[in-house]
DNA sequence: ATAACTGTGTGAAAGGTTGCACAATCTAGT
DNA sequence: ACTAGATTGTGCAACCTTTCACACAGTTAT
């Protein structure tokens, strides 16, 4: 008897979502029915009560003693995230890493529809990239009263995403993928996640050097390691 | 008086760290000399005091009642996380994102070395990109004895991340950025960070279609939201 | 000197996430 | 039917991270 209602969902649970969604899809392609938790876990390091409380907050998707129906709990996951429709997304920035997305599987995978690609730069602009013209940005708001992409991913250089976003979110944009390394400073209903190189380079870094002496063998599986002993101290 | 030792350091603090040098370096081309937390806060959204106990891990910075060298500060954090002096990083993987990364200004800022690209394409394996020839990866272990990189970023399939990351890590390598939508078993001792589009863009498609009714206009600062309502319930 | 500011470093509180452990529930075999 | 075995959904405790709040330390002005 599931009574979620109007709690809140942790941003990380919907991450995990998409794992699942993935670890999903390889299973049905090898007409496996049914898989439970502790599959799940073996699959993805992913805790398996933490599976079971991710889908908790959305409802009861699992029978007890006998686990999941493969192909029931990836459609529940795709509606969950909203990506059982194809969605329209638009991208801006065709430079080196804009123009690597366009070709990236996993947007149209995930339902992510790419149509539309904008730059600024005039060098740019009406060239083809895949089966895309990049058009000009200028004419951002107007393009997209017919497209009505709600999603755009943001791969300009740090000093034009500020103003790049103003634009995307008044012609109805509600959440931005940055690729872009500088705070968006935007009204709070427009959602943002940050891809971070840097960061992550900065804990691989970090980590590459304080490891120096440790030797031994065990096997990681979770997504994300948590701390780590500090080497440097200096005044 | 400091007196930290082998606390341990969380992992969020050191992507902050990176944050912090970013927005360093940007006052230091604006000759500015000093900056104080709340500076930082007004220009990351990260909290002021967040910022403090970050650097507070690693020892004490500040003067009361000045704030922070902004040139001394640099210089620190650069240290602390080991991008004072360029580091070798091997890229596997020439495919779109691969080639993309390859030009990312990024890795020359923080003092990450591209030495060497690998693929197991024989189409590509030879051809130049930007100033790299791609090299087979069935020579990873003998030329990485001469290059003695230990970060390598893994842009390969998700079929082949493995099977590659083991070679990688049989040559010494110690830290992945890995971009393959998969889990990576490797020795514990091995440092992943995973970057995947797909999660991001689940949380993106969530929020758009949850956020359908509301409006309003506050300002967000903050790197990350916490969580939402949901709004699917099914059975 | 002293007073009035400013801003750091940090202990403690608040908040959020993860993992354990177990009752509840279903299946299958006898 | 009944028992044994499997596996879910979830309250609770442990853990980790962020934020608050304040003592303390420099700085400036009088």
């Amino acid at each position: 008897m599931p009574m979620s209602s109007s709690n809140r969902v942790p941003v990380p649970t919907l991450g995990r979502l998409a794992t699942y969604l993935r670890v999903l899809t390889e299973l049905e392609q090898a007409h496996t029915e049914t898989v439970s938790s502790a599959d799940v876990e073996q699959q993805t390091g992913i805790n398996a009560a933490q599976f079971r409380k991710d889908l908790s907050y959305f409802g009861e998707f699992g029978k007890p003693g006998v686990g999941y129906s493969v192909a029931r709990l990836q459609e529940s996951i795709a509606a969950i995230l909203k990506i059982d429709r194809r969605q329209p997304v638009v991208l801006v920035g065709a430079g080196n890493l804009g123009s690597a997305l366009i070709g990236y599987p996993g947007l149209t995978e995930h339902q992510m529809d790419l149509v539309a690609v904008f730059d600024n730069n005039p060098q740019r602009i009406g060239c083809q990239v895949r089966n895309l013209y990049v058009q000009d940005i200028q004419r951002f708001a107007t393009v997209n009263e017919t497209l009505q992409a709600r999603i755009a991913i943001l791969a300009v250089p740090a000093g034009a995403a500020q103003r790049v976003a103003e634009v995307l979110v008044a012609a109805d944009v509600r959440a931005i993928l940055n690729f872009a390394p500088t705070l968006l400073r935007l009204p709070a209903a427009v959602v943002v996640r940050n891809v971070s190189f840097m960061q992550e380079l900065a804990v691989l870094s970090y980590h590459v050097s304080s490891n120096e002496q440790e030797e031994n063998g065990e096997e990681q599986a979770g997504e994300q390691n948590n701390s780590v002993r500090p080497i440097l101290h200096s005044t």
